[in-house]
DNA sequence: AAGGTGACCCTAT
DNA sequence: CATAGGGCCACCT
């Protein structure tokens, strides 16, 4: 049975697709919105990715969104993620990953490449 | 229906 | 290395 596959993953919504990329980042590891963008074929959309994580905001998801980071190796400030920035970071923390003195990642070895 | 917005990114100073 | 400006595109008035 192909159940709900093929065809409503095609119809599926962007976001729908972009969290299907941030679910197989490993733990310890960050990804970039661009890169989940190019991954899951839709190179430049990095702002969607940003907005798709926005709407996670409160669900509860299992989602691991704390892994997407921006190109420069930092999380995102901003007044409207109420406080879930400052989570990303203690969460990144408690999966083992370190943030130097200006708040940056080492994406070189902290970046997932598959 | 048109314009403003933003968890972004790249290039040039 | 830090900042600035332009490009980007789905969502929301």
């Amino acid at each position: 049975m192909p159940g709900p596959g093929a065809e409503a993953l095609a119809t599926a919504p962007l976001y729908e697709r972009f969290y299907a990329v941030v679910a197989q980042v490993p733990c310890g590891r960050v990804v970039t919105y661009g890169q989940v963008a190019r991954w899951a074929g839709y190179p430049g959309y990095a702002r969607q990715v940003g907005y798709a994580l926005f709407r996670l905001q409160g669900t509860g998801t299992a989602i691991p969104w704390q892994r997407v980071i921006n190109a420069q190796g930092q999380v995102s400030y901003s007044p409207h993620r109420q406080g879930y920035d400052d989570l990303q970071v203690a969460l990144l923390r408690a999966e083992g990953v370190v943030f130097d003195a200006a708040g940056r990642i080492d994406l070189d070895q902290y970046g997932w490449h598959p």
